[in-house]
DNA sequence: TAGCAAGTCGTACTTAGTACGAAACACTTC
DNA sequence: GAAGTGTTTCGTACTAAGTACGACTTGCTA
């Protein structure tokens, strides 16, 4: 019972240590040398705590999971949906090592159990019969998903040196064989206003919209 | 010259079978070792047409934009874009080791921004404003990797066997814990009708729908 | 036919995950 | 408190994978 106790807390230790690296360094960064250094002490102590490196990665997408907002009981569908896909974006883009790996974890944790819980609930309540809750969930996610993957992507180049960057995208880019791009890029993408998240909000609201047709 | 073109086919040659090998055995049985078996050669040969195994996934994730059909530029726009938004899904689907890495890949290749250049002109030649096509491509490639994504995850479920399937979900699974989550499976998921990707073509046009009123 | 460029591959180094087993420690029970 | 038992730590070492280095082979060119 005590040493249950301690061995949560341990384990949740490494757990949050993990997390910290991934997002300071990033995934790759992340190995069980570099973890227990991390942690100050030695890599095979790691494995008392956690069966081995999936394993450690299942629970950091879990907690991951378990950072998103649910969608919040006392709210109606559409703005209870808002808020939760709202946090699942925000809590995607805080660690966006996480977007592959929700893609390639088979052993769903409980918070990801809970989550997925209580957002079927929230269809349901809203009176959407099963077929329609199955799209909506899907979609949303999909949605959610893809957005946030696209994010890290963007996170990831934003790291890199501008001027590499600059280099880089100017050898692999011939403006001329891509005038479209490069017409995007220049009177858009590239102006002081501009910023790709705003099309969150933008996509959330085309299908709740949808779906809130498709629910009447 | 002809060394030029002898050398091009030989990094065909080690793409096709590198895509190959990710295809029927998944991608972390793609190593430099592995392939050079597959090629009946040794590992270090393999350096001489791949500067590295990151340049060798560069050009698998190029060679997958390359698939994907670009939108006809002979269809309305509407038409156009769910054209490439299934083929793209399609793609994808056929190759699920390759959307973690959609993401994880900086160097954009050639085919890549051929496919992004054809996109956004058919968005402008439908006359969006640039803010408009911006939300339009974020909107829809999100949903598109999303719902891919999710449809990679399934895949590799359904690889399994049912048995150990069946099992492993009956353990992490408390059906009194997640009532609506068992509902849903019971009811709607597990029934012989159901098939996830049906929700695809759903999503989709909710996105173009609600794209083509905010365009007129 | 001499010579060079292109391609092949044996060897070996590095980094990473992790099995094994001994030592250190903590906590119970007499 | 001493003996015993289970837990945690960690040194060592094995394996797999990416890849640098340099020798060898091959086939074309001058």
């Amino acid at each position: 019972m005590a040493d249950q106790a301690r061995r949560r807390l341990a384990r949740e230790t490494v757990l949050a240590a993990a997390m910290e690296l991934a997002d300071r360094e990033g995934l790759e960064a992340l190995t069980m040398r570099s973890l227990a250094d991390a942690l100050g002490t030695k890599p095979m102590t790691l494995y008392h705590h956690v069966p081995g490196k999936e394993a450690l990665l299942d629970g950091m997408v879990d907690i991951v999971f378990a950072e998103m907002e649910k969608p919040p009981v006392e709210l109606e569908w559409r703005d209870a949906m808002r808020v939760r896909c709202r946090s699942a974006r925000e809590v995607l883009a805080r660690h966006p090592w996480s977007v592959p790996l929700l893609e390639s974890r088979h052993h769903p944790g409980p918070e990801l159990l809970a989550h997925h819980e209580a957002v079927l609930a929230t269809l349901d309540r809203a009176g959407m019969p099963l077929p329609l809750v199955a799209h909506a969930y899907a979609v949303l996610d999909s949605f959610v998903y893809g957005f946030a993957m696209q994010e890290a992507n963007l996170a990831v180049q934003r790291g890199q040196e501008d001027a590499e960057l600059a280099g880089e995208i100017a050898s692999a880019f011939d403006p001329a064989a891509y005038p479209m791009l490069t017409r995007f890029a220049m009177e858009h993408a590239m102006q002081p206003g501009f910023n790709f998240g705003d099309s969150f909000d933008y996509g959330l609201d085309l299908l709740l919209d949808g779906l809130a047709r498709a629910a009447a």
